[in-house]
RNA sequence: CGGGGCAUAGCUCAGGUGGAAGAGCGUUGGCCUUGGGAGCCAAAGGUCGCCGGUUCAAAUCCGGCUGCCCCGACCA
């Protein structure tokens, strides 16, 4: 590519509302133009990044005999009332209405849509399994779009969606498609780790993420510093010998006196009332009413320190759930939120594992600016059900090897896979008859992979400051640069333009003649090419040129003869970049 | 959805006690120059985000709105 004939151009200065590296250098470069918040275009330079990402997963897919597949974005509601999730999804589902005021959505992802066509289809065990992927937009109202592309409203998204006919035979496809993903980050040069994750809004029964560590990140890990674990910090768990403390506690049920009913207004906060009665906040029980989607309502308890992971307890309740409002709370419990306990209620209570070092503790008295001091789980009140719902924290031991301490990191969900089991083909009556002649459910998975936002990754990996960044072969828009110091000479500009001519198919040659040396090499920064290749005065003196090779910060001189022979190969050897964030 | 910030030329930003709209870069034309956004000359380029109010007079003061960015909540 010429750059006097291509629309390529960049910015002089990082512009006014970029913040994160990625959203600054993929601006500054010319790859993306925001166009409202969460939505942007993609250049023809922008556009090779992401086509260069879709190659790469495209080949993997293809590895694991997925087929391609092209899914509407505008589907009707019908297909998502099937399922419930067109009230179940919320304010992030872009709705709209057609001229005859039916109601469609732009879809945030595929499960409903890419079910429908497969149960037109599918009858027989004959059939299956198979797999099924595209790559294409996804919409989803972002209450907060930001850092450019790496959360946006409108975003390029692969996904692939599984059909298997057993458990077994689907949790397979599950390990097929989780290697497939490691292939896939691997060829991307980004280190990306799975991580055990919470199912969230598409459901199903167990899933991985697979995160990308970076400043810039939204999804925060647990990592322990001795052992392998690694896990999503809302699922988190981690190690507190609870046999030990139960024993302790058995041992203080004689020394600490009986409990005790105190005066403490207005501390309707674990802080406050830390603060009036001058103890720990550790010390104090704090009591959350919940009520379930199916109208139970269960207590649970956790030390005043500690916060609930709502995705932990969603586990142990196994169905949805909200916090009780004021007026509930009082119904049931005769005082405000902050002054309830467990002492009188007689319904479920999940009490957290943390509160067993509260031997001392205090709790609500179910009675307006009162609470309860010396209180002993187990002693005061019955702890029937003791589970782990606590939000792990750094520092928090390992629960896996319990003798490492868990450090908290931020980083980015790049891809996600979900086995999903029945959780669409049962709704939806995706059903096949087995060889028994009995009907079955087929059971699914689900595969996603942000490509818009892995483009970001890696200028988050591959971007040096504000001013450069170097992409790795596979990804760049050209893998070599060049630049012919002066275009008015005409050695020196022939000589560059017949080495561009032998490199044509990946070579990008800056033949503008009306600008200076600078601003070309300020631009081969920004525009990401591997390999830049200088003709200038080299040529004059000695008869050659420079290859510098940008990962490696190494230099060549070479005759403009000998560069055929020597950068193509080298190119197609796709050396790996060096250097780890 | 809560909190904070910003909005003036294509871009990055000054200005502001109310009284003729500014700079740098970019763009166009001319010259000069060719190893890190170089220099000189000339020119074009504006509804000072929008609506309303105060005033003889508003980019500037007041009220409302919108958009964007950041923190948080939310979130495959």
């Amino acid at each position: 590519m010429k750059v006097s004939e291509y629309f390529i151009f960049s910015l002089r200065e990082p512009p006014r509302d970029a913040e994160s590296k990625s959203h600054i250098l993929m601006m500054r470069g010319g790859f993306i133009k925001r166009i409202a918040a969460g939505i942007y275009s993609f250049t023809p330079i922008g556009f090779k990044i992401i086509k260069n990402i879709e190659k790469i997963i495209r080949e993997e897919m293809e590895r694991i005999n997925c087929y391609e597949v092209q899914l509407p974005l505008l589907t009707p509601a019908e297909l998502w009332q099937e399922t419930g999730r067109w009230d179940t999804y919320g304010k992030e589902l872009f709705r709209l209405k057609d001229r005859n005021e039916r109601n469609f959505c732009l879809a945030p992802t595929h499960e409903e849509i890419i079910t429908d066509l497969v149960r037109f289809a599918v009858k027989s065990w004959k059939q299956l399994p198979f797999s099924l992927f595209q790559i294409g937009q996804k919409y989803r109202d972002e209450a907060r779009p930001r850092f450019g592309i790496i959360r946006a409203k409108e975003f390029i998204m692969k996904d692939a969606y599984s059909f298997d006919r057993t458990e077994e035979e689907a949790k397979n496809t599950y390990k097929k498609f989780f290697d497939a993903y490691c292939r896939i980050f691997d060829r991307l040069k980004l280190d990306v780790i799975p991580v055990e994750a919470a199912v969230g809004a598409i459901g199903g029964k167990f899933s991985h993420e697979f995160i990308f560590f970076t400043d810039y990140g939204e999804d925060k890990v647990m990592i322990c510093n001795s052992c392998s674990f690694i896990s999503k910090k809302e699922i988190s768990s981690f190690f507190l010998d609870t046999d030990k403390l139960l024993n302790e506690i058995k041992s203080k049920m004689e020394t600490i006196p009986s409990k005790q009913k105190v005066y403490t207004p207005s501390t309707t906060t674990v802080e406050s009332l830390s603060e009036y009665l001058k103890v720990p906040i550790s010390q104090i029980i704090k009591s959350f009413f919940v009520e379930t989607q199916s109208g139970k309502h269960i207590l649970a308890l956790i030390r005043g320190d500690r916060q609930i992971s709502e995705d932990k307890l969603k586990l142990v309740i196994k169905e949805d759930f909200k916090l009780a409002d004021e007026i509930k709370v009082r119904e049931i419990f005769g005082a405000g939120k902050g002054f309830i306990g467990p002492l009188n209620f007689k319904g479920r209570i999940i009490a957290d594992k943390t509160i067993l070092t509260c031997t001392n503790g205090i709790v609500g008295a179910d009675e307006d600016d009162y609470h309860f001091i010396n209180i002993i789980p187990g002693r005061d009140f019955e702890i029937s059900e003791i589970h782990d719902i606590a939000l792990a924290e750094e520092g928090d031991i390992c629960p896996n090897c319990k003798k490492g301490t868990l450090k908290e990191r931020v980083g980015l969900e790049l891809g996600h896979i979900f086995y999903l089991g029945e959780k669409y083909s049962s709704p939806m009556r995706l059903e096949f008859t087995d060889k028994d002649k009995n009907k079955r459910y087929v059971i699914m998975g689900c595969y996603g992979i942000g490509i818009s936002r892995t483009a970001s990754a890696i200028f988050e990996k591959y971007g040096e400051g504000e001013n450069s960044v170097v992409l790795p072969y596979e990804i760049a828009p050209f893998k070599v640069h060049i630049i012919p110091i002066n275009t008015k000479d005409d050695v020196i500009f022939s000589t560059a333009m017949k080495i561009y001519s032998e490199l044509k198919d990946v070579a990008i040659i800056d033949d503008r003649d009306d600008t200076s040396p600078g601003e070309k090499f300020a631009d081969c920064d920004l525009w990401g090419a591997p390999i830049k290749i200088v003709v200038g005065k080299l040529l004059k003196e000695k008869g050659k040129v420079e290859i510098i090779y940008r990962h490696e910060r190494k230099r060549e001189e070479m005759r403009p003869e000998e560069i055929n022979e020597k950068i193509l190969p080298y190119i197609l050897s796709q050396p790996a970049p060096k250097g780890s964030p």
